[in-house]
DNA sequence: TTGCCACCCATGAATTCCCATGGCAAACCT
DNA sequence: AGGTTTGCCATGGGAATTCATGGGTGGCAA
């Protein structure tokens, strides 16, 4: 199997009237070819998870992404507590979606509300997920967040120490 | 696999009015043989890293070197606050761009207004990465940095036994 | 019968592409 | 050695394309 492509980057666009927003451009191409229904002409389908009510944005999936996690929860036990949870929360709270001709998907009413997105919507890459966010609920929430952790680490601290297991 | 390039030398180049820099000529064979998707012909892709708001200076990654640091991200536990944080930094602040036919990347308006450049930009190789400096901002920055280090070391010191781990 | 949603058409702005020019330097000729 | 050719490199400007966004219409379902 080839390379996978991941999503980079943010970016911020308008929710119209009706609920559709424009995904940006560069997520359009990840999303194609994370659809293994998808060539060249067509509009690429994806999930978009929005979990239970105290999750306050989208995490939304390539369809071959999504499949990786249902496979995950498919090889639990049938019936565990466990099981259930991650059925409930990936499977009953999450809805496939397409992008229409001009690359906008329609965030419906209700999700909309679950977020509390008005009249604009904050993407945020995630390597192989990307998230959509009321923009104001993101400022608050995950910089806030950031920047906790950061303030913990000693000043000198580079995160790309991370990548290498170098925890506190 | 073959020997890999690696990123040697710095320089500075104009930044035009649509926010157009040409990239080091050196640079772009290494940029070239670390696209996967690159060949002959083509002109290379290449991952920029902006950061925080703290980061005062743009790193470039090579598709191949980004790829790698996204593996390690995706390998760690989905949801894990050094994951998160190493999402936000990697993945939601950085873009994917592409060198143009004269050897040209586009700077967008919010990255240079995030490092500060004006009408040049200064380029300094890191081995595997390069940074993109407003040239003032690095003679501050950076030399004062590298300074403090070597003062704090004995006069007679050579970093030269660094590469051999005789850290402090 | 009132929202909600799928489809169609439309347009300004941003971004990419294409063509053009001057400079510098290594190779070449005489 | 001196001048010249050749080729890559840095930079500029305008055209063409893609992108983001707005509006209308009719079906459909609660």
């Amino acid at each position: 199997m080839g390379r996978r492509l991941r999503f980079r980057g943010e970016s911020r666009h308008k929710v119209d009237t009706k609920g559709r927003v424009s995904i940006p451009a560069s997520f359009r191409r990840v999303l194609e070819q994370g659809d293994p229904e998808w060539t060249e002409g067509l509009n690429p389908n994806f999930v978009i998870v929005y979990g239970d009510h105290r999750r306050k944005y989208l995490e939304c999936y390539t369809i071959q992404e999504m499949e990786a996690v249902e496979d995950k929860i498919s090889a639990m036990t049938r019936g565990s507590r466990d099981r259930k949870l991650l059925e409930r929360l990936y499977s009953t709270q999450s809805m496939t979606t397409s992008v229409d001709e001009t690359g906008r998907i329609v965030l419906p009413a209700k999700l909309r509300a679950k977020i509390g997105i008005s009249d604009e919507a904050y993407f945020a890459s995630n390597v192989d997920t990307f998230q959509i966010w009321e923009p104001a609920t993101y400022e608050a929430e995950e910089l806030a967040q950031t920047e906790n952790y950061l303030d913990e680490l000693p000043d000198d601290f580079d995160p790309a120490q991370l990548l290498d297991g170098a925890g506190l």
